[in-house]
DNA sequence: CCTACCGATCGGTAGG
DNA sequence: CCTACCGATCGGTAGG
């Protein structure tokens, strides 16, 4: 049953996930041909098809090796920091830098919602929740005190972040000009979102107003 | 030039939308057929066109009719409240009221963003920016002080908990089983991370923890 | 991995 | 002469 993998038949299939994951980028993925893909790597039709038995198939490859939320949970869990506020700012940059901020970064995801009716999150489940738990661990475990906020609310909100932040680039970005401080002042808002008062860093975020 | 419009006329024209419009939610854009519309609405393929010139166009009247940003902006600025805390909450509620938790609720956004690679955007911002920009008011109009954060940011920030709170929904709800607090706990986290210190109200989402 | 095709269906339009 | 629609079919393309 084992499969022999030639050199160059993995490459060919490389190939094909490769140019099916710009397309399917650029114009999702009914609108992405067969012949699109076959042409694009430089294979006949015939050819994808000794690589893929169908045209969902390679979706679902193209999922698994470029999926936003899988491609960016290991690298936001290797950020560094001695106080919440330093980590949940080096997650963020890393968060940023692993995916990049063009406009079809999160449209794999999109694809999935639309043209799969969300059908494939039941495999990429298992895959990102652990990540997710250990992310919220690595939040819980810092010595800031945060507030009494329910475990799963806590780390739904900050997964949510990542949206809030990925779904107004895309909307607003190409009207509105935001400088690369804008990623800082998101966290920090849900830094002091989910901190206790007397914990909130004051060297940060803006100087208090004190006249009530 | 004025188009004189006969009852029977406009009301297929609305079938049209509306059988569209369940359609494109279900599987996008590209997966529906013209054929598929018209069977649904009861008309020939032939009578579709005398409506519209073309498959685009029908997306672009649904996206008219139907947009959740559209939707959900002018419900939201009906919302009430004395303290920016009741105001936000209303807001929220009525966000979440006005465009429902169904895991499709999104979907023409996506659509838009990835089998049209956001073109129809230019189209929406000027409805959607003054809609934006009078609810940043409402907020910013509040007694309580608000932290020193750029006002686009904020903006931005508040528009952001929209797509935190549906992403988040439609990725983890069906897996995870949430209540209907969190979208309350959402708001508080947000209103926290957004208030100056002294002005965070004290009646509302958990005690305070006082041992550091 | 290619050439050569299939059953079916695509978005759109003809004359009446 | 208008609108709202019909049955039939156009040239091309879909996944396989």
């Amino acid at each position: 049953m084992a499969r022999h993998i030639t050199p160059k038949g993995e490459n060919s299939r490389q190939q094909i996930i490769q140019a099916a994951y710009s397309l399917f980028l650029k114009k999702g993925y009914h609108a992405t041909s067969i012949r699109d893909i076959s042409e694009r790597c430089g294979l006949t039709i015939g050819g994808v098809y000794t690589h893929f038995p169908g045209k969902e198939s390679i979706f679902t490859a193209v999922l698994d090796e470029y999926n936003p939320l899988l491609k960016v949970m290991p690298v936001m869990l290797e950020a560094q920091g001695d106080t919440l506020d330093a980590l949940l700012h080096d997650m963020a940059r890393r968060m940023v830098s692993g995916l990049g901020l063009q406009r079809d970064t999160l449209n794999l995801i999109f694809i999935e919602v639309v043209e799969f009716e969300g059908r494939h999150f039941e495999d990429l489940f298992p895959k990102v929740f652990p990540l997710l738990i250990e992310g919220i661990e690595r939040i819980t475990r810092q010595e800031q005190a945060i507030r009494q906020i329910p475990l799963p609310v806590l780390g739904r909100s900050f997964f949510g972040l990542f949206f809030s932040y990925f779904m107004t680039h895309i909307i607003l970005a190409r009207k509105l000009p935001f400088d690369d401080t804008t990623l800082d002042a998101f966290v920090d808002i849900y830094l002091y979102g989910i901190l206790e008062r007397q914990d909130i860093p004051s060297g940060n975020g803006g100087s208090p107003d004190m006249n009530g």
